[in-house]
DNA sequence: ACAAAAGTGTTCAAGATACACCCATGG
DNA sequence: CCATGGGTGTATCTTGAACACTTTTGT
């Protein structure tokens, strides 16, 4: 029984994971991308990635990749989906580990570009990508919509303080489409998830707008909300 | 530039699919099991799986899979989640892309158990699976309840005709509560999905249940109707 | 005083839930 | 003729959509 250490006649692969990262300017949807540092294809626009290494498993791989490129620690992260069509490297088979990641655009601005040139572009604009990238990125954007829908993953994109004007528009920009500001706030505040704060945002009008925060608490109480929802679900 | 044969410096991995299969045989939800093939842990409880080989993708890796325990070809199947622990199999690093899939029990039943040892087992009572395949299982089932709660999704699971009380006992044995069947059935028919039949089922009562069919070109225009129903999203 | 964005309330329509009786048939 | 499961309708409530005016304040 025991002894055996090796699988045998079976082809091994290369394993990465790529991370299509989300930030919002407050206009529209970004997308942080890098000039691929190593041949072949070195210095075309690429989303950030990395293999993952013998001791350590995806969510850390992704985790490490994230970090090295934002410095972040604990952002927001899911896996996308599994990528490994035969020929999707050019170099040699390798699987991709697609995760996207939704962080709030201001926490590093700082030591973005220095070693990878990374850039934020617009989701709309995005320049041509290597390999399956931009297949992975239209699926990432289709996924943060889906799931933007039913729960409360946006909040991921927005500093700790932020005004219901400002979360208007990033679901304006997520879903292309406009909402009435009466409806859309009444819901928003119906969830119960934001808390009102004392203090305004006067950047964008004379008047100012109440920051709001998250109640961590229901936000992860509730975020799953929609599964007891299910009372008569159907279609 | 050219001429890069090999990323230098980075270990290769296996990779394997496993399917998670689905069935409903009138009363509980069933999972379809075999035991393992080759050492280690053979002849324990298992996922069916297979290595991915060099000219497959995983989506083909997966139908193959699944072809060669069921008969199948053409069934519902859907990417899960890549499962990639350092330490997940003993034997050497291997990552795992799970894919679930959803089969109409009767479609086969024959060629059952030959090779594999294969059983369908009530998921309540699933016995001990080997590496990390149970929270495949469960992760599987959870999505399930997910998306079948959006989509459609669940009709795989049913023979060409059903009636509605068999809709009916899939979706409480999915969700393990009880629906009023005066809304149940006003709710389904309210999508526009089904096609009465003729005929009648008289296998479950006395008086005989209609039979319906899935209305296919509304099946495939209205997957995604969830999509079309942001209108005013938000949680 | 005025421009520009924030904030708020009401009406109406549609969808969801709760609930009870008659129907068809095989035995 | 009766037991069993199939099939249908109505009243009520909840939820979502449409829609317009007042408030604040910097200039």
């Amino acid at each position: 029984m025991a002894g055996i250490t090796r699988y045998s006649g079976q082809s091994r692969m290369l394993v990465a994971v790529d991370c299509i990262i989300f930030g919002f300017d407050g206009q529209s949807l970004k997308l942080l991308l890098i000039k691929r540092g190593f041949e072949p294809l070195k210095n075309k626009w690429s989303l950030m990635g990395g293999f993952v290494q013998p001791n350590e498993g995806f969510e850390g791989a992704a985790a490490r990749v994230l970090h090295k490129l934002t410095g972040l620690e604990g952002v927001y992260m899911e896996q996308l989906f599994a990528f490994g069509a035969p020929d999707r490297d050019p170099v040699e088979r390798t699987v991709a580990i697609a995760y996207f990641a939704l962080i709030d655009i201001n926490k590093f601005q700082v030591q973005l570009s220095d070693e990878y040139h990374a850039e934020w572009v617009s989701l709309n604009k995005a320049p041509h990508l290597i390999l399956d990238h931009m297949a992975m990125v239209k699926m990432a954007q289709e996924k943060l919509r889906y799931k933007a829908a039913i729960h409360p993953i946006l909040f991921e994109l927005l500093p700790p303080k932020f005004t219901i004007p400002q979360l208007q528009l990033l679901y304006e920009a997520v879903y292309d489409i406009t909402f009435d500001k009466r409806n859309f706030s009444r819901k928003i505040l119906s969830t119960g998830l934001l808390i009102k704060q004392k203090d305004k945002d006067k950047l964008s009008s004379k008047r100012g707008a109440f920051y709001f925060k998250l109640d961590k608490r229901k936000y992860n109480a509730k975020f799953n909300a929609f599964l007891n929802f299910v009372t008569n679900p159907v279609i």
